[in-house]
DNA sequence: AATAATGTTCGTAATAATACGAATAATAAT
DNA sequence: ATTATTATTCGTATTATTACGAACATTATT
């Protein structure tokens, strides 16, 4: 058993963002929101067979991911990719899966 | 709330590999597997900050989701990646991370 | 037959993830 | 002011994950 630091803080941030994207329904809005544009909470409570709060909390775990945003239109919240941090997902995946 | 068939195969297969890969350990363990050739459980416990029964796990959990395989070389263990499904992993990924 | 080398499995504890409905918050419409 | 709309947070229960050391299994070596 060796030091800590052979696991460095980008094995982390991988692992960080693939935690995010560990669950059917977090993969199917991050498909769905990359894909398009943006879209309300309102209209995945429709598609999406979980209760609204089952769905808040996937939705709070990818922003706290850093993989989406959501933006206040009253009454609505729009969810959006944060595009920075899905590109920098796609350069950290791709190294990982390269070849 | 809708029907379940939203979420699609695809969907949990991608999420699975996800979570397959949703640990620091298992990160650096794909990552080295996949860049270079196989390698022994002994080895990656000597670099690595954690019990050999954890590594163990970890490494049970990449066996699970297809993502490496062991071969037993007594009295050691040599673990490579699974070539097919990693590749898999790629075009699944590639294709959700595209653009 | 004992001992050594290598890994896995078992037992267990602590923490995290998932899911639901009820309660709450915020604003718009009546 | 009340009611309606939309979404989040709270409380809670269930299950899964992560981690460790001890015990076990397998084969080589002495």
């Amino acid at each position: 058993m060796a030091t800590k630091d052979i696991l460095t803080d980008r094995h982390k941030k991988i692992a960080k963002l693939a935690k995010a994207m560990s669950h059917p329904v977090r993969i199917y809005v991050m498909e769905l929101l990359s894909s398009q544009a943006c879209c309300y909470s309102g209209d995945l409570s429709d598609e999406l067979p979980i209760a609204k709060s089952t769905l808040s909390q996937h939705l709070k775990e990818l922003k706290n991911a850093g993989l989406i945003q959501g933006e206040i239109e009253t009454p609505k919240v729009k969810y959006c990719v944060n595009k920075e941090n899905w590109k920098e997902a796609k350069i950290l995946f791709n190294e990982l899966l390269k070849d």
